[in-house]
DNA sequence: GTATGTGAAGTTATTCACAGCG
DNA sequence: CGCTGTGAATAACTTCACATAC
């Protein structure tokens, strides 16, 4: 459909997204490039130039009306039809990720976790239950699975993500402190929460001293 | 010290370090800008450029001694000297965080706790304990926090950020699923799972089909 | 020979500003 | 008259390529 997207207006979506889906909660019907703009710290030419990397979704005069807006992003993004998921490693950040994120809601169903503590297998996770390591091959490929969570430790993540991989797993979110290796063929999304720390740091490190 | 570094210069940094940590726990003394450059995905000249909007680390022919970087990188970011955090919500988010996330060698110190769960008050967390919600302002003044996370449900988020923000805390790292409002001098970092998640799922729907 | 630091060039992303539609 | 969509202008970031140091 589109050679390139700038990886930035891609994070932006999601959050047009998300702001959208809370206005259209509260009733509002339609919105401009500026209110959007105003909500998330972006300039108004930014949200239209985003927009229309990928269509013309809005109306001279009018702006661009939220449901609607929020079905295209939908496509967009691919969350239209759901994604199942499935998690490796059955541990606290796997249920906190269950217990706060709303995964379901927004397209992405939570349908196995993998662990290899036999005290955790079986217990109930999202819409699915903990299955041993062993399985995780077996399981991948029945359900067709093409995205990944790593929630193991450091140590453990680059093998669960060789296997992952190995596997056909095309998209994976690490959360383990750690980086992985992978093909470039799949897509890795990092989240590392000392380095988000550290941004912080370093901006407190460095800001002007007040005045 | 420096005006502008440009944002993605910062993460990187951050990500250098990791590496850098890595190689030294493994008995590397030096590293080349080049070497570096492949375990991460940059180039080369950006690894330099990177380090060079600080100074000058490098000796030419030789490379960066890796203890020496390091130190010099905590520096720069700020975790040279240890960092008081306190989170609020103490749920399962938090203690997955605290499980895994190897905060305190970071330069990250969680002192404290905050819930409004009388089940959950008195419970240790890190350094620290839990502790009622209206202790929220004066443990962040008696101990000079700077740096809170803010790990509760997306409906409560703005209304602690905004406690927080009036008892002078200056960084914020958000789990909540929720955007948070704040004035421009407190630095936010939204971590958003969900988005996270559309990255992956717009990456694999955008593809190249498989020739 | 190897590797840094950096001007200059190149690329990518953001903002401006306005023609044209509702 | 408000607001979109978009060429053109600007700014931000990255890469090249080489003089210089070890």
């Amino acid at each position: 459909m589109n050679g390139n997207v700038p990886d930035p207006s891609v994070r932006r979506l999601s959050a047009y997204l998300r702001q959208l889906e809370n206005l259209s909660s509260k009733g509002v019907k339609n919105v401009s490039s500026r209110q959007l703009a105003e909500y998330m710290k972006v300039g108004q030419s930014q949200v239209r130039r985003d927009l229309t990397l990928f269509g013309q979704f809005g109306r001279p005069g009018l702006g661009y009306k939220v449901d609607e807006l929020i079905n295209q992003l939908r496509d967009i993004l691919g969350t239209q039809k759901k994604w199942k998921v499935i998690i490796v490693g059955a541990g606290e950040l796997c249920h906190a990720l269950l217990s706060y994120a709303g995964f379901a809601e927004r397209g992405f169903d939570l349908i196995a976790a993998f662990d290899v503590d036999p005290e955790k297998i079986g217990k109930k996770v999202g819409s699915g239950e903990v299955h041993h390591m062993n399985e995780l091959e077996k399981v991948i490929s029945e359900n067709d699975i093409h995205i990944a969570v790593i929630s193991v430790p450091g140590s453990q993540a680059q093998k669960v993500a060789d296997r992952l991989v190995a596997a056909g797993i095309e998209g994976i979110l690490n959360f383990a402190p750690a980086d992985i290796e992978i093909p470039d063929n799949v897509h890795v999304n990092h989240v590392d929460i000392t380095s988000h720390l550290e941004q912080i740091s370093f901006q407190l490190s460095h800001e002007a001293p007040e005045v």
